[in-house]
DNA sequence: CACTTGCCTTGATTTCCATCAACGCCGCCG
DNA sequence: CGGCGGCGTTGATGGAAATCAAGGCAAGTG
């Protein structure tokens, strides 16, 4: 992680803004940290020793192949967890969606063996992981372009908690990168969909889901 | 899982023939367990209440959207490790590729939190599966049917240690729903393959990796 | 304000892969 | 042996999404 720059801050942890003691939480002892838009939290291969919760904000976790192609494994919302691994290094590269608020720890001290309540919350976070990861594969893998942004609304509107009204975070080209299409057929796709009745753009970051059991229909 | 099958052998445990201790070995103190080629081990949504190896054999996870499509989410292979989960339920299928002899154990004796030893390995075992998710993620995402071949074929050749020489366990439609292609495509790309020279397939499970270098530079 | 810049949308065309269809191969069984 | 069924290959065609290209809109800047 880049740590020179200078929009990144750090202040002794005193106040994690989280929720009380939700089942799988990590109460993260740790610094606060805030990042700005766009910007690196750690990269693809650096070494793994901090793990982050998102207090605030969003990101993005992505891998990119030799000629730039990006795919974007998941983005990180308030009160989820990343950075976790199972060996020394990285393994995606990860950037703030907007300016973001982070908790971080050290790795080791989460990893202590003898916190048996720590371990098992980490446990259900990287298992989280795994589940959101497969049903990620399966979407790429056999869902078509409306089925897959479909999917993608109903998730973020389910994440992000805020009924049938969501403020997206990411942008189209994000939103492709996740779902495995080019940002046209995002944009394609997104006016159908409102053609269709099924939803309301207002600005293109603001969508009002108008028919949620035909949309989840859709889901496939 | 079906337990009334008279295909499924139990026998009380006294011979794992597993290899001696690797790293993240789990030496699963259970009973062997013989399945049949197609048989299902365990099916979506039933209780997880227990872990498998793979001792000899091979099986395919996979899950089921509503109007039959199939996503192969991974292949196990001797010495893998499959059906941890989060949940008190299994999230995929998973059926044998051929006869299959495995071993299980409960998932409690595992997880008991006074070995550390066993609880680091299946630990491993589960962030093993989440980078490979993300790996597939990947693939699935953003390659092409060339790249997501070779991909495969190189995957195998890897995990199966024969060298160039490699003896695929499952059919083409297997392949197709891993990768997220159709049968036609797999087999054409298939023989595109052994026309550039790059593979030669003798029996349509048999295939000798010819040119390992140009086959990984196709993997991008 | 005029101009730039970045992001999004829309249209035209192309491409890759899916779909539809036929056939070959081989093991199995009557 | 001959027919049958499952699996794989190959060919022809179609379609969904990618690519190429142009223009709109809004925020930021001189």
């Amino acid at each position: 992680m880049q740590m020179s720059t200078n929009q990144v801050q750090r202040r002794p942890y005193p106040v994690p803004p989280t929720s009380p003691t939700e089942p799988d939480d990590i109460r993260l002892i740790g610094i606060t940290m805030s990042v700005s838009r766009d910007q690196e939290i750690f990269g693809e291969g650096e070494p793994a020793d901090q793990v982050f919760k998102v207090v605030k904000g969003a990101v993005r976790s992505f891998r990119l192949l030799s000629d730039g192609r990006r795919q974007i494994c998941d983005f990180y919302l308030p009160g989820d967890v990343f950075g976790i691994e199972l060996g020394a290094d990285h393994r995606t590269t990860v950037e703030a969606l907007t300016d973001t608020v982070l908790v971080v720890a050290r790795r080791s001290t989460l990893g202590d063996e003898d916190d048996a309540g720590a371990n098992r919350r980490l446990w259900r976070q990287a298992m989280k992981a795994l589940q959101r990861s497969q049903d990620h594969a399966v979407t790429l893998g056999r869902r078509s372009a409306s089925e897959r942004l479909a999917n993608f609304l109903v998730d973020m509107a389910a994440r992000l908690g805020g009924g049938e009204a969501l403020e997206l975070p990411m942008s189209r080209q994000d939103i492709a990168d996740y779902i495995g299409l080019t940002i046209e057929t995002v944009s394609r796709t997104l006016t159908q969909f409102q053609i269709l009745g099924l939803i309301r753009l207002a600005g293109c970051r603001s969508v009002q889901i108008q028919k949620p059991r035909t949309l989840a229909e859709l889901c496939a």
